[in-house]
Formats: C-alpha cells, structure tokens, sequence
DNA sequence: GAGTTTGAAACT
DNA sequence: CAGTTTCAAACTC
C-alpha cells in the first residue's frame, strides 16, 4: 500500500541521491549552543562506504532540549518514567523527548530552537491515540498527511499536523493518552517566526518519503539504557542479550518507548541524512535519581566511534544500519561510542553510533533479533546509508528512475492513513518488539538503490527452471558427458547457463545437460558414488573420497570433459562407466535439488541485471578478485551476498579503478596485437613482394648480383689500382682517388651487368 | 612452478 | 546456524 503522497512521489526520483537538496538551513556550529566542539564522533578520512556515517557527525539526538531548563525537564521526565530517550545533539539534531507515563510532552526538534513550542508553524507535534491504530503502546508514529487548510497542531489528540512550509504531517503517537509529542523543525527554534519562512523558502529541501511501516517486522533490537552515575560503557552481546530479553519482559506493561529518531548532520550542516531502521526498540532506565545532566543514551558496543566496517552496499543482510545517538552536554567532555548491532540470520547490522557529552555518560543496550531482510538505502548522501526490510514487504515500492543506473525502492507505511513526514529532522524509529512500526523522515528522500546498474554488458544466462539443462550456445560448454536419465534432470530448451554440457545418456532422454561448474559440484559425490558402486572397500562418505582420491576426481571430470592423456588411476570418468557418472549426479541432485541451477542468474521479476543466486561469502578479498563468484561473473554484489568489506558494487572507487586498469591493459592487449599482426603482415607482404624478383630473371635486384665472386674480382681491382699508384710514386691522396675511381668503374659494371641472365663479370 | 591465499562446499 | 575442514582455483613470488 502506498502511502505516499502523490507529489512525494512525483518528486522523489528527481531527488533520491541528491544531497544538495536537504541542505540545512542552519548552521550548526555558529547557531547551536551546544554544537560547539560536540557532535563529532569521528574525525577520520571518510570513505565511500555506508559506515561512513560513523565519521561524520551523524546523530540521534533523543529526549534532548535546547535549553538546559527544558533539557533537564525532559530529562526529569524520561527518568521518572523510565520510558524516555533522552539525548542532546548538535544544532540540527533532533530532539525526542517521548514521555509515556507522564503528561509532558514529547519533543522534537533541533537543538538549536531555542523555545520548546508546539503550536507554532513549523511544529510537529505528536499525541498518542492518533491516526495509527497501532495496538503496541507507546509507538510513535511520524506520519505525512494530506495537507489540509485546517489541520494544525491543535488537531485532537492523536492526530496532531505539521506545517513546515506548507506540508502537513501527522505524528502519531501510540501511547497514553493525553500525551503529547512535539516534533520541532529545524530552524524554528532560534528563529521561530521564521521558521516557516524557511521552509517554505526551501520547500525541496523537505521532501520526504515515507518509511517504515512495516507490520510484518519482527521485532529486532531492543535498547535499554540503564542510567547510572557511571561512565558510559560498552555492552557485550552477551549482556545486550540478557537485557533484550527484560526487555520483552517489560514491553507488555512498561510500554517503554519504541522508536529511535535519528537526525544525520554532518558538519557543514549541508547534508543531512537519515537513517531509519525499524528494528531498534530504545529504552532508557535510569536508576539514578534525577539530575540536571541529562542521561545519554547509547546504543553501542564494539564498535569505536572511529571504525569503518567497509560493508556491502545493496545488501540486505547482515548490513548495516548506522544510526546515531547522540547525547550532549554542554561542559562535558564528548564521548563517541560507536557499536555494530548484529542483526542475526543476515539480518541488519545496525551501527550505533554514539555522540555523547555527558560527564556521567549512560549506555543504552542494543541488541538485536533475527529480522527479515533488509534493503540498503542511501538516505541524502553516498555516505549515509541506511538498511531497510525489503524483500518480503509490501510497503516496498521499486522505483525505476529514468535514467539512473539505480534501482530505488520506496518506502511505505504498510498501514492506512499513514503519511510521510516531514519534520525537517531525520528521524530513525524502531518499533517495539514485535510491534508493527511506522516510520516518517524528514528531509529525508527514502530512496533505496536496490542493484546497482552493471556498467559491463554481459551475456545474460537464463536461469534454469529445472535441474537439467539442455544444449546451449554459450562458448564455455564443454563436454558432452555420458548420463543416464535423470528424473531431476529435465531439459530445458530456453533457459542454459554459461557452461552448460551436453550429457549425452542412455535413457529415453539421451542427454544430461550440466553446467560446467555444476560438474565441479558434483566431483565429490560422483566420487563417492562410483568408488561405492565399483565395489571400493569403504565406499562412504569422505573417508572414501580420501582413500580414493583419484576415482573419478580429477579436473577433467570437473570441467565436464572425459579424461584423456591424464594421469589418474581407476579413472571412471570415461563412457565405460556413464551409469556411475549418473549415479553420482542423482546423488547430488537428491541432497541439494538446486544443485544444478545457475549461480548466475536473472534476479527478481522485474530486475534485467544478472545477480548471484546465493551471492558471494567473500571476506578478505573484497569482491574485487575472482576468488569472488560475483566478481568472476563479472557482476555486482547484491542483497543476497553476504560478504564483508565489499567494494564490488557501481560506485565503487576501487572497482572502477580495477575496471579502467582492466580496460587499460585490454586495449594494450589489443593494441599490441594490432602491431604485431601489421608487422607480420609487412614482413610478410616485403617477402612476397621480394622473392618474384630474387627468383625471376629479368627482375632481380641489384644487390643480388654482389655475389662472392663479384666482391674478390672488385677488390682485387681495387689493390690493383692502388698498387700501380705506388709503382708510379703517387702521393697518397692521388693513389686514394685512383682507387676510388676504379671503385666506381666496377660498381658500374655491376650494375650494367644486372640486367643480363648470365653472372656478371668483373674485369679491372 | 612452488607456495600461499581465498572462498565455496561439505561436514559437524 | 555457526564453526570447522577440505579442496581447488586464484594468486603471488
């Protein structure tokens, strides 16, 4: 169900990467009070990576307050109730001050606002029993409704509108009621006359899809904040699962507060990102008593704040989602915790990102739950790119924008009357455990590049509909191999990998196609198979394989040909043993009846771009060798690869330089060979152009008459000459000139002499 | 060509 | 599902 506003996604395509276009209006380090020298978690080069995010100021500000007095109200709040997250970022961060169980209100907004407003334009504000329905308590719910001339924030509670330059939004929040939320825009806070204005002055600036939504998530991470008036600390898994589990525990009657609103500013405040992740369940227990610092909030563990995972881009699983939560507070010396949250069963890996300030700084756990995978998106900028549930939802919405190599993928609310948001903040909002979730962005353009698009043209395979295949035409086709009919082998006259072999058998089918490497993936049980049927001792399992090691095992029968001129002994892969050979391959197809399809293949319907069927496991190489399947097949990596530190994808920097080096060395290749076939061509040419006239008669050249005979006949006229100048005293000059004029005398009669048959003759 | 690295597949 | 083992291709020297 799309629940994206029409002009939202009239507009989104034209803005899905475009950074410029969520430029923040403020200056964080010049307008906040509380930017200066916080907000920077990193310091380190960024890199083209999703965990680039990690080195730029990106943060999740929750709870926080711009002014000390209201900061520590909210704080007061959160801590009482158990139930808030509370943070403080830099100038734009957002600010999230959910209380459940008391009747102040929730904020958000920058940081830099300077007054805590709910009325004014430009404010979001969020009470509980809204349009969302949701049954899971205390979810919030950021929705962009219709804009109407009368929806302002004083709608009924539940239903509360935002105006940021004439959009309105619907912020929901799930909770008790009374309650109510305030999400503040940016640049409403110091400026709150113009707050608007701006907006509006921007209005691209604030497109937004709406994300989220998704009431088929499990329940992925549950963040719990234990306050303590200790310094921040770092959960282990071990503990982060220990505290997930009270966690669900507490869901039921706690109500603790299910969403995480992440705001991504970098420094120069000219792009802000956003990353939504639905899995993160945030709760902050703050066994202290109430101070006027404010708790911080952490969602951490490993990772430092200043580590990069290179992870792949495109991947649904066991990626990562950064998200930034930050906590600042003025005087307090900064503290950055960054922390992998492992989504287990290749499910998202959500980087947490801490930003904390706060003297007594308090972690909040995370963990995470096995979750349904996930669809990177790249949020506003290269570098800040957030995971999201893709494959199973349908709140997911390819996009096909004309003329980009990306395939995008809107995000939706999946339920009724949600809308997008937009609150000038980016937002991250996880759901509670086992909640449904519905997630609105500000300034963000959800927009998800699914597959890159494959610069390098390649021949297409057709993926196979069965485990058999028939003839085809690829040019890596090998063998025809002997093959007994296969009942799971059944041909398939369309559809044939690259390496696909004829098989020919001796049943009713007569062939069995094989992929060549699906030839490879059969050595070892076609090994088993034949020692077992040729009567070997032990003809089981491995131990066979080991006793026998050249039975039927050998790159011949690997590559789909028979063995020729080889060196193994008891080779069975000949057409003398075809039965065995079937065997083998029945024995494969019975334990994996995929065995036999293509790696390689289409994706999804409506994906034209080939992908790897399982994707690759790559760890060091970084998918830009052939150790890669995905590399080797020349393709890119994709949501089904679960490789690390993955530079195989289109906007790779790596890659392309591979790629120009490749092309480089291709067209010396070719240029090379261009020169040595002109040349040979020449050389060629100049002998056929020379031998008629050696052979011929009347055609020879001059040089051929300068025989052996011809050369002693001249010099011997030569010393001839020069020995009459020395009888008749000659000085030396005059004796040279004598000897150089008989010189000429004979080269003239060579030359005369060529023109004729016979040898010619030298006579002084 | 030998040794090392790497990742897939099989196995536990 | 995670860890281990085995293997051969890819890679390096």
């Amino acid at each position: 169900m799309d629940v994206v506003s029409p002009e939202l996604n009239i507009l989104l395509p034209d803005e899905i990467m475009d950074t410029e276009a969520i430029v923040m209006d403020d200056d964080p380090p010049a307008e906040s009070p509380t930017a200066s020298g916080q907000s920077q978690p990193s310091d380190d080069a960024p890199i083209p990576m999703e965990t680039d995010v990690l080195a730029v100021p990106e943060i999740v500000s929750l709870c926080s307050d711009a002014t000390p007095t209201q900061r520590t109200q909210a704080l007061t709040t959160s801590i009482t109730t158990d139930s808030t997250l509370c943070s403080t970022t830099s100038a734009t961060q957002l600010l999230l001050t959910p209380s459940i169980a008391s009747s102040s209100p929730l904020t958000l907004r920058p940081a830099t606002a300077s007054t805590l407003t709910s009325t004014s334009p430009g404010v979001v504000s969020l009470t509980s029993g809204g349009l969302q329905k949701l049954s899971a308590n205390h979810q919030i719910i950021l929705n962009k409704v219709a804009s109407s001339p009368g929806a302002d924030t004083t709608r009924s509670p539940g239903t509360t509108t935002i105006t940021p330059g004439g959009q309105k939004f619907m912020v929901t929040a799930i909770g008790k009621s009374g309650q109510s939320i305030v999400l503040q825009l940016p640049h409403t806070g110091s400026k709150p006359g113009s707050g608007q204005g701006e907006a509006k002055a921007h209005p691209q600036h604030f497109k937004v899809l709406t994300i989220g939504g998704r009431t088929d998530l499990k329940p992925v991470m549950v963040g719990q904040a234990v306050s303590s008036a200790s310094q921040v600390s770092t959960l282990q898994a071990q503990q982060l699962k220990t505290v997930q589990i009270a966690k669900k525990t507490q869901v039921s009657s706690a109500g603790p507060i299910k969403f995480i609103i992440t705001k991504a500013v970098n420094n120069k405040g000219l792009t802000a990102q956003t990353s939504v992740s639905n899995v993160i369940t945030g709760r902050v227990l703050s066994t202290s008593s109430p101070v006027t610092s404010p708790r911080t909030i952490t969602l951490s563990e490993t990772l430092s704040s200043s580590s990069k995972i290179a992870i792949s881009p495109l991947k649904s699983p066991s990626k990562l989602t950064v998200v930034s939560v930050a906590s600042q507070v003025p005087n307090s010396p900064q503290k950055s915790v960054s922390l992998p949250l492992n989504m287990a069963h290749l499910g998202q890996q959500i980087l947490v990102q801490q930003s904390t300030a706060t003297s007594p700084a308090k972690v909040v756990s995370s963990h995470s739950t096995p979750m349904k995978p996930v669809q990177t998106v790249t949020v506003g900028g290269p570098q800040f790119k957030t995971i999201f549930p893709l494959s199973t939802s349908s709140n997911v919405q390819q996009i096909q924008v004309p003329g980009s190599r990306f395939h995008y993928v809107r995000l939706v609310t999946a339920t009724t009357g949600s809308s997008t948001g937009q609150a000038g903040s980016h937002c991250t909002n996880s759901s509670m455990t086992a909640k449904p979730m519905v997630v609105n962005t500000a300034q963000v353009r959800m927009s998800v590049p699914i597959i890159p698009a494959q610069t390098m043209k390649q021949v297409v395979p057709k993926p196979l509909t069965s485990s058999g295949q028939l003839l085809t035409t690829q040019t890596q086709q090998r063998l025809i191999m002997p093959a007994t009919p296969l009942p799971q082998i059944q041909p398939n006259l369309t559809n044939l990998p690259p390496g696909t072999v004829l098989a020919p058998g001796s049943g009713n089918m007569g062939y069995a196609v094989l992929p060549a490497h699906y030839v490879t993936q059969l050595q070892q049980s076609a090994y088993v198979t034949l020692a077992s049927s040729s009567g070997f001792p032990n003809p089981t399992g491995i131990q066979t394989q080991a006793r026998l090691p050249l039975n039927g095992y050998c790159d011949c029968f690997a590559n789909g040909e028979f063995c020729q001129n080889c060196n193994c002994t008891n080779c069975f892969n000949n057409l003398e043993h075809e039965t065995e050979r079937a065997k083998a391959i029945k024995a494969c197809l019975d334990r994996n009846p995929e065995a036999f399809k293509p790696k390689i293949g289409k994706g999804k319907e409506g994906e034209s771009d080939r992908r790897h069927s399982k994707g690759c496991n790559c760890k060091r190489s970084g998918c830009l060798k052939n150790y890669c399947e995905c590399y080797e097949a020349k393709i890119m990596c994709s949501s089904t690869c679960k490789c690390v530190g993955c530079k195989n994808f289109e906007e790779s920097p790596e890659r392309k330089t591979l790629m120009h080096l490749a092309d480089a060395a291709e067209v010396r290749v070719q240029q090379q060979t261009a020169a040595k076939t002109k040349l040979s061509s020449q050389i060629s040419d100049l002998f056929t152009r020379t031998t008629p006239s050696i052979t011929s008669g009347g055609g020879r050249m001059p040089f051929t008459f300068v025989t052996k005979e011809v050369a002693e006949a001249t010099c011997e006229c030569l010393l001839e000459q020069a020995e009459q100048a020395e009888l008749i005293q000659q000085p030396q000059a005059t004796a040279e000139r004598m000897i150089l004029e008989e010189f000429g005398r004979c080269l003239m009669r060579i030359i005369s002499s060529a023109g004729k048959t016979d040898c010619p003759s030298i006579n002084c």
